[in-house]
DNA sequence: CCGATTTTATACCGACCGGTATAATTCTTC
DNA sequence: GAAGAATTATACCGGTCGGTATAAAATCGG
């Protein structure tokens, strides 16, 4: 009951993604979002809280939708596999044509004012549990004889997502696809051989 | 003649490079560089122009005083030094303890407002100035027969700088000195011998 | 048609943004 | 000491920030 609502939620959500992604959380304006989504400010503070909300509600979706090559990554059978197919998922996300360019984690976790210190801890967080899951399955590769028994896991995992931080400033800063596609293929190169 | 400033013009430049470097260039105000120098707006407006003018100023300061290393290493005889010397430059700089964490660059380069474009603009330029740079030197290299001659002296250079990029995402969210380390040595596995 | 309920639109809030006008203060030079 | 030049402190500017109070409009069950 009551008057429905004239808008799409799901809809004014990505449209919010999507500017998150491209102009970072700060850089993003309450005015940004209600002109993007073709709405006022009551209606987005009733539907989705306020920015900070409607921020975490943007960053769960983009981990649902654009990251989740990442954990499906993680159950392919061997660390070689599963560490290119991250990098390469990472790359793809980066530089699709109709997305922003770069990361939305990495976009929105540099840099940012006093005020905006609690998001910055929780892209910080977001991006420990990636990397240390990474790391766990590739401490699982090397019990599993996948690795090299003298290869450290976790430096594995930290090489992984930093060479994926590093893809995505790239991204962000305008290089193509194919070029970061063949940095993929060279930093796969220091990765270890089963 | 005139009353002389109570304040060293190079101090009060040096503290904002480091807000800058800390909170990015939106992240950081005006009320936080006076109150971080110990002077009033007109004095600041009165010896570095405006915001923007400052920051550029903070830029070529960074650029001069912590990242001189780039050039220097440019000159190293063969190409895997030039690389590892770079890579190490970053990260001794990123992980300085008195340091903030971080690349002020890559800091600042990340998500902004429109209202800043045209400092995004600039930050993209300089990663572009150098990265050109360095892939000239590989070029050499490759001429001299320091590279591989199916070596890609463009795609090494992206490599370099994506790897420096990405060890300035792990630094800026916490990543220790002695870590960082262990992740050059891994990404120079993938750098071609001589 | 009548509340009850929910979402709209408009107008507004205090705080802070980058930037500046004004005038008092402190120096040098004559 | 007076004139002139430069820096200081104070107070203020319009604009935008994130967020909200108020009330009109649109739906429901009765």
């Amino acid at each position: 009951m009551g008057r429905p609502r004239e808008f799409d939620a799901d809809d004014a959500l990505q449209t919010a993604l999507e500017l998150f992604w491209r102009k970072g959380y700060e850089g993003t304006s309450i005015t940004d979002l209600t002109d993007g989504m073709g709405i006022t400010k009551p209606s987005l503070y009733g539907t989705f809280g306020n920015k900070e909300e409607l921020f975490r509600m943007a960053l769960q979706r983009y981990e649902e939708n654009y990251m989740a090559f990442f954990w499906s990554a993680l159950e392919q059978p061997d660390a070689r596999t599963v560490a290119f197919d991250i990098l390469r998922g990472f790359v793809n996300a980066q530089t699709e044509e109709c997305n922003p360019g770069g990361c939305l984690v990495v976009n929105a976790a540099r840099a940012c004012s006093d005020a905006a210190l609690e998001i910055h801890k929780t892209i910080v967080e977001r991006i420990q549990v990636g990397q240390k899951a990474l790391a766990r399955r590739f401490d699982r590769a090397k019990r599993e004889g996948d690795l090299p028994a003298d290869s450290n896991p976790e430096d594995l995992a930290r090489f992984i997502m930093t060479v994926a931080q590093g893809t995505a400033v790239q991204a962000s800063s305008g290089a193509g696809r194919d070029e970061v596609y063949r940095l993929v293929d060279i930093a796969m190169k220091s990765f270890p051989r089963s």
